[in-house]
DNA sequence: TAACTGTGTATAATGCAGATATACAGTTTA
DNA sequence: TAAACTGTATATCTGCATTATACACAGTTA
């Protein structure tokens, strides 16, 4: 497994190990019931405390995404993954609708909105 | 002019003076060029410091919905659309922002969303 | 001049976030 | 069975941002 940890970066070190984890399992990258690499190995890899590690792990166990057997080890969650990604569209969706009364409230256009997206986008990566 | 302060509410004494005013400024309680309380008469008013109110009435001038005369008081700003507009846009961008968020939680692709605005966008109407 | 107005700088208290060490308990393996 | 691994629980340290504050200052008014 590759996990990139950018000091530079403002984000927290348990974050970037939580988000690069978790778009790996999205991705198929990481497979159902598939054994992650244990907390303490990682956590030496990266040259981090184990606890470190072990919030990342704590985060993608609470939102579902691996399954914990003290004493063995941590393993992907089989693919509810799935419900997850329509849960986040749903999200999404709602955001727009947001937005589209927002926009409909100050006379935007629909060119205007998608222009602040593209930017905000640019300005992110 | 009635401000509640409520102490168990978790929000900070300087936010709940600013969002008191805010609304009656925004409803029209408190008309254009009408004077404010001294940031001291209403600390003593409310038995707190002034650097408190201070601070409210500084987020609100910030905001353009006040306007402050040294040594002689603050008074309620005209009424400017293009400020609306403004606090408008600040919340879509604040949507927007969350639903990059969540885009990159699973892996959606600009064009993905970008498709998705559109779409909601000719549901609307 | 006394009593008011807002300003600016500096500071105390508080809480939260990030990261950690250490001692613990169960499982595997040699 | 002992060594080496797995994850767990508790307590702590540090740094930083937020909240609220005091006080000395400068202009206005009556």
């Amino acid at each position: 497994m590759h996990i990139l940890i950018d000091n530079k970066s403002g984000t927290p070190i348990y974050d970037q190990i939580y988000s690069q984890i978790k778009s790996q399992i999205i991705s198929g990258e990481l497979q159902e019931n598939e054994m992650l690499p244990s907390i303490r190995g990682l956590a030496k890899d990266l040259r981090i405390s184990f606890i470190t590690t072990k919030r990342a792990y704590d985060e993608l166990e609470k939102e579902g995404f691996l399954y914990t057997i003290p004493a063995k080890g941590c393993y992907v969650a089989p693919k509810n993954v799935e419900l997850l990604r329509e849960e986040t569209l749903k999200k999404i969706e709602d955001h727009i609708d947001q937005i589209l009364k927002l926009a409909a409230s100050c006379n935007l256009s629909k060119d205007d909105i998608v222009s602040m997206i593209l930017f905000a986008m640019e300005g992110q990566e």
